[in-house]
DNA sequence: TCAAAAGTGTTTGGGTTACACCCATGG
DNA sequence: CCATGGGTGTAACCCAAACACTTTTGA
């Protein structure tokens, strides 16, 4: 049976770059290159695939991690020289620009939000990190062209303003104000949230939340 | 390690209809009933995931098959009584409708064509199969309203009425000839092959094939 | 001459974008 | 009053579908 790992890319939004989160690893093989946090599948731990891959990501990054989404399992003989044959499930998670990030802990020297187009070049990351760190981009780049919402980089509310903002960041161009807020009402993804609202020297905005069940 | 499988939905269009090819297990567990053809991941024989599905889909169906694409990996502690934690990596495989139909082979009793619309209903399959046909069928149904060319469905040469009349199968309603052709055109998906055609009582039409690199 | 292949042109309608403009609200 | 939030109306535009039609080709 083969060496069974699961690897989390995990993106947010810094300053309105896209960002994965390496880590700097602290013990062979790649001994202080920077890689994707991961871990070994643990049978007697992990009652299925996606909670091996919330498993790792708390006791990685000490953070549990939302909207989870899986993007591909890899494998083969070469992968990892630890084992003649090594296969990686591949998860995706998306976190809020405003999370704190994670600390170092168990078998991480440091870590590192990465921008996008670091990946652009190659650089020397542990294992086949580079390639599915390029997917996992390439993945979430799809959906923000189609104009999925951004589950996962917002916080549990926000306000539309900030939604848009967010939009325009991921988009990269100015949205128009009125044909954003029309699309989100007759696509009906959000919904306002009970009579809150938050306050500056001007109207204060209505704090919304995303529908569940977005396609 | 987990005990780790390669499954592969194989579809085919027959009469009209999606079908998704069954094979009837010959041995223990769930033996006599219906499943997706499957098998175990040989890390002696196989170099990849991808190359693990096709020898389990030359060894269970006897067939070769083009278009292999993963769709998921699943992996829990319930799913196979021979284990007390099975991870299979999902493939699915499309077949051309003039394609003959697999034998039955090592460990296969029969094999069965199950119209899509089977599974709209709960049938009793061989562990999670009817989940995972059901993804494949999802996924795939997903790809056809999105007018992706039946890749895979087609023989390696084609005349355009042909493709058209396989896209109207696929899509459950008629197509208007010269947009159809129009679309083909200008988005440079098929090109047509040197100097042969196909002959009747009428104008003889131009063979074509799909262009390769199509998203 | 017929039947089907292949191609041309135009109209129509849906959907999105862009832009101008409105009122509301709290400091 | 001002800045921002929230909203309405509309014209322009793009694209795809629908429809009508012509030309080509081999039996």
């Amino acid at each position: 049976m083969p060496f069974t790992r699961v690897e989390v890319a995990v993106l947010s939004l810094l300053e309105g770059q896209l960002c994965v989160l390496l880590i700097k690893r602290k013990e062979a093989p790649h001994k202080g290159l920077w890689g994707l946090p991961g871990g070994v599948l643990r049978i007697d731990l992990d009652a299925t695939l996606e909670g091996a891959a919330q498993r790792v990501a708390q006791e990685r990054l000490g953070a549990k991690l939302p909207y989870l989404k899986q993007l591909i399992a890899v494998g083969s003989k070469t992968r990892d020289p630890r084992s003649p044959w090594a296969l990686s499930v591949v998860y995706r998670a998306l976190i809020p620009i405003t999370s704190i990030e994670p600390l170092p802990g168990k078998r991480i020297e440091a870590i590192r939000w990465a921008p996008a187009h670091e990946f652009d070049v190659d650089q020397k990351l542990a294992f086949d990190h580079q390639a599915l760190a390029r997917s996992a981009l390439a993945a979430t780049k799809i959906e923000i062209d189609e104009l999925k919402l951004p589950v996962g980089f917002l916080p549990d509310t926000f306000t539309l303003t900030e939604l848009q903002t967010l939009c325009e960041q991921l988009a990269g161009r100015a949205l128009d104000k009125s044909s954003f807020r029309r699309k989100l009402k007759d696509r009906m993804m959000v919904e306002p949230v009970e009579g809150k609202f938050v306050g500056g020297a001007n109207r204060p905005a209505l704090l919304h939340r995303l529908k569940p069940n977005l396609d």
